[in-house]
DNA sequence: ACGAGGATGCTCT
DNA sequence: GAGCATCCTCGTG
């Protein structure tokens, strides 16, 4: 179980989150009583600094090479690994980790996750419902991870959350799409799955071979 | 199976 | 004041 490096994700960010669907999300208890929720990674969306559905979307000014410091989208131009987690339609926490080295903006949207380790404890926190309901879905798996803005901008190459690669199997191949639920910059086939795997998020536009 | 609508709070204009 | 990188419930077929 060793976590991905920051160099891991000092790289480009449609090749990160390429490489992490296949890869384990792993949540330790920080007191260590308790078998860590660990989660496979079925489906991700990368967001780059021109990107108009990016949140620091104009933030770079490219004539002189530097980055407006405003607002919550500069925290997408810091260091590769850690976190970006923010408050989606005043309801769900989203998690993203930091791409690209730093003072380049980028972020991969771990959109859900297929549950391996710690399930029991996942429902406890979602409700009684079908497994593959505890976690195909951004807000899904960052309720049942227990994850919110304690995780912004802090490390995850490390204890308590972090990631570790990990190959599909031979039978499992990751496939593209449209992003889902943003309005700019839709036609970009950014969003990438395992096909056919059940665990992916409900809606499911069209695929093509990643 | 599928669609409509509401909850809820932060960010930016 | 509008617009969200969403999810759940409750209708109708």
């Amino acid at each position: 179980m060793t976590p991905c490096p920051n160099s891991y994700f000092a790289r480009d960010t449609l090749e990160v989150a390429h490489d992490l669907v296949g890869a384990l999300l792993v949540r330790e208890d920080p007191a260590g009583n308790r078998e860590p929720l660990v989660g496979r990674i079925v489906e991700t969306e990368a967001y780059t600094q021109d990107d108009p559905a990016f949140h620091g979307w104009n933030l770079y000014d490219e004539e002189t090479d530097t980055v407006r410091s405003e607002g919550r989208g500069a925290d997408l131009f810091t260091a590769p690994g850690l976190g970006y987690v923010y408050l989606c339609y005043g309801v769900h926490w989203l998690l993203n980790v930091v791409t690209e080295p730093e003072g380049t903006g980028g972020a991969v949207l771990i959109r859900a996750v297929e549950p391996q380790s710690g399930i029991d404890r996942m429902r406890s926190r979602r409700g009684d419902r079908r497994e593959r309901d505890l976690t195909n879905g951004p807000g899904k798996l960052t309720e049942a991870f227990d994850i919110d803005e304690a995780f912004h901008q802090t490390s995850l190459t490390e204890s308590p959350l972090f990631f570790v690669a990990d190959a599909l199997p031979d039978s499992e191949t990751i496939v593209t799409s449209s992003r889902i639920g943003i309005s700019k910059a839709v036609e970009r086939p950014w969003r990438f799955f395992v096909e056919g795997n059940r665990f992916v998020s409900p809606a499911t536009p069209s695929a093509q071979k990643a």
